[in-house]
DNA sequence: CTGCATCCAGAACGATACTG
DNA sequence: CAGTATCGTTCTGGATGCAG
């Protein structure tokens, strides 16, 4: 049923309800370590504190802490202690969180296409020709 | 080859690489006004400085201008001047900003879906049966 | 008509150190 | 191991006013 790969269309910015919600959905995605906590937790796999921390290994504690708190306030992430002697709490995305999937997704797609490493130089690069399994590619970076 | 309508897949998180393409892409949509102006820009034609402005009548000039220079910064935004007389300004999308269109759909569809109002409740709607027009709902707003 | 200059309050980010 | 407390810096959003 699907028209088209890319059917998008009623972006509409003309309603006002229209631009809130873009406002709030940016809001959400805006702050530096959201988009990599949930990406790192949409991966599947047990999520502990400092699971995430060393994955994503750039962020401090304070960071983490509070990116995290924020997105279960916003209830994409859910808080579930696992053990007591060590504590450990193990973070999992709700439902919400798990349909973020389908913002994330396009986001790194652009960001491969169009910023992947800031040498952009106005190339009208129109390859839209990739659109196939080539994104997979992961270059294995650092 | 999955041909489907929403593949999604690789978002992986656990490479850096990928990380800091989703920093990135986040620091650019993460500014209040970028993504409505961007939405403003993909829907119609013609769109001066005082159209986009009364288009989303919430935002200063300052901040309108101001949006419009990062944009244009990032190579998202074209400026041309049309009149002199009455100066009049004229912005289009660049390529990689039409490209976005892709993102902010995405963006707006979640957000309807689980913050439009806060109305939620946990309709697992994963009910893709509103692929179609269903959505061009639009309530009139305002 | 555009959009820059100033000034400001508040949020985001980050490093470090400390508690449960 | 998880998370909080502080402190300090930078960025952002916004009002207002002026200039090209």
């Amino acid at each position: 049923m699907s028209t088209e790969p890319i059917p998008i269309s009623r972006l509409d910015g003309t309603h006002k309800r229209t631009q809130r919600l873009l406002i709030e959905v940016a809001d959400v995605l805006g702050h530096k370590w959201h988009p990599v906590i949930l990406a790192q937790l949409l991966n599947g796999e047990p999520h502990t504190f400092s699971e995430l921390g060393s994955a994503i290994d750039d962020v401090s504690n304070k960071m983490l802490s509070d990116s995290l708190s924020t997105l279960q306030d916003a209830g994409l992430v859910d808080r579930e202690v696992v053990s007591e002697k060590p504590v450990r709490v193990r973070y999992t995305l709700t439902e919400r969180g798990h349909d973020l999937e389908a913002v994330l997704d396009p986001m790194l797609r652009w960001g491969r296409e169009h910023l992947a490493g800031e040498a952009i130089a106005r190339s009208d690069a129109r390859t839209s020709l990739r659109r196939s399994g080539a994104i997979g590619g992961e270059v294995a970076d650092e």
